[in-house]
DNA sequence: CTGGATCCGTGATGATACTG
DNA sequence: CAGTATCATCACGGATCCAG
């Protein structure tokens, strides 16, 4: 497997902001939390929800939040397949940030 | 001169998330505009207000930042050369974005 | 002091075919 | 359906030199 391509830089050291942006400044990060909301969700709603991402960077996400506990994930040993995706407590509260940016891009772009 | 390196997506068409993405979703982008903040600060000032950061992002984002009216650029014809930036309106407007990633910094992260 | 310009490596991103 | 594997590409960003 492809290693995990978000570095976490030791130097971040104090600023929130820049902590923030460290987990969840990825390309796609914060859209995902977004679309996921508080809905249960499943793989192929998510990627239908996100036109233009690729596969593998849906799944490599989704990986990285759940391993950091923004999302947590439900598979079903069933076939076909079903896995269910959904927020944590710590995922639900980077909602108030897409929101904002929601609300920016709402507000104040043409 | 190195060709603009945020591209703007047709592609994204009504999601306001990713508006603004598209436009702050620059590794250094919001953290540039909190640090300017409601201040009217210089080159170097600003440089140093955000350790790590290399002189050509620095100036790269910034440039882009102009460009896309969320920094206003004040230079003084003086030796030594003396620049101020400060943000506009619009830039103003960003600011609860990086506030919430703050509040979301302090509040949940380790 | 405030930049501009170029070289260049690397990791992030993307397209596509494949698998259980 | 929900991923994996592979391969190609591109943006990010550091280093360095230069200029007004």
């Amino acid at each position: 497997m492809e290693k995990s391509q978000k570095i976490i830089f030791a130097s971040d050291e104090n600023c929130p902001v820049r902590r923030s942006l460290n987990l969840l400044g990825g390309k796609w990060t914060l859209l995902i939390l977004f679309q996921i909301n508080e809905r249960i969700i499943r793989y192929g709603e998510l990627k239908r929800a996100i036109p233009g991402i690729s596969e593998k960077m849906l799944i490599q996400e989704l990986n990285f939040l759940v391993e950091h506990k923004f999302v947590s994930k439900k598979a079903y040993p069933e076939i076909p397949p079903r896995v269910e995706y959904s927020l944590t407590k710590l995922g639900l509260k980077t909602l108030p940030i897409a929101d904002t940016l929601a609300t920016f891009g709402l507000e104040s772009l043409t």
